[in-house]
DNA sequence: TGCTAAGTTGACGTTAACGTCAACTATAGA
DNA sequence: TCTATAGTTGACGTTAACGTCAACTTAGCA
């Protein structure tokens, strides 16, 4: 236990503005406790709110995040068929994610000839 | 060469609208030849598109992409001041690609603990 | 207890990336 | 030559993801 984040605190450890904070709250991505009106952050909002900026900086919407988070939710007793389903959505995600990779690879490997031929141009050259 | 393509060929090929590819081509992303008023796609366009969706996949926005693509342009000579700035840009564009894939696998390694857990409480459960 | 700094709730503004008409125009085949 | 089909240009609408006030309220501390 960490006695909890206040929205300064938090949004400066990520580098976001407290408007995003709330904003996420809003849409059902954090869940802070209060202490009269003012928020505290718990440790699983901090993860949360990590796994929710990896994702946006994926290309995810805050919607997929919020679906993943839920569903891989540790707090809550889930049966048989939901375990199934739940399985078969982390194939889903994980397929997207190996897509994407595939897209960064692609990229990388365009980028290595590019530099390549820049050096060779730049090391042919006369001074 | 292929004679080009037109602007439903194009969209159809890589399942976008020609609304998209028009908006594209205000952006300074494409630049189709015109017979009279209709567009004609060059082999250029073909992959200055695919390079673009592949960006904007990633998260990276259609300025980004241009910005790329206009550098990387086979089509220019560089002098030396040129490609020494092209090559630092490459660096740059190779460390975000390389931030994004650390950010994937460590999403990656997340599912896997979570779908080991789930099947592990499956395989542990009555029937 | 009084003040400053931090926090809160609306409400409206903004930007990127298109979607969606509407109103024409051009082009190719019968 | 006529007509159906594809294409064109505005212009305005939309959605996601916040930014930006304004107008209060609260909380810690000298």
């Amino acid at each position: 236990m960490t006695g909890g984040y206040s929205i300064t605190e938090l949004s400066q450890e990520f580098d976001v503005t407290p408007r995003t904070l709330r904003f996420y709250e809003d849409r059902g991505l954090l869940a802070p406790a209060r202490r009269g009106t003012t928020r505290i952050y718990s440790d699983r909002d901090y993860t949360r709110l990590k796994l929710t900026l990896r994702g946006t900086r994926l290309g995810f919407s805050l919607e997929e995040c919020k679906e993943i988070m839920d569903m891989y939710d540790p707090s809550r007793r889930l049966n048989s068929r939901q375990l199934l389903r739940l399985c078969a959505k982390i194939r889903e995600h994980r397929n997207a994610l190996l897509a994407k990779l595939r897209d960064i690879e692609a990229t990388l490997d365009a980028m290595d000839e590019v530099e390549r031929k820049c050096l060779d141009t730049l090391l042919s050259e006369p001074a």
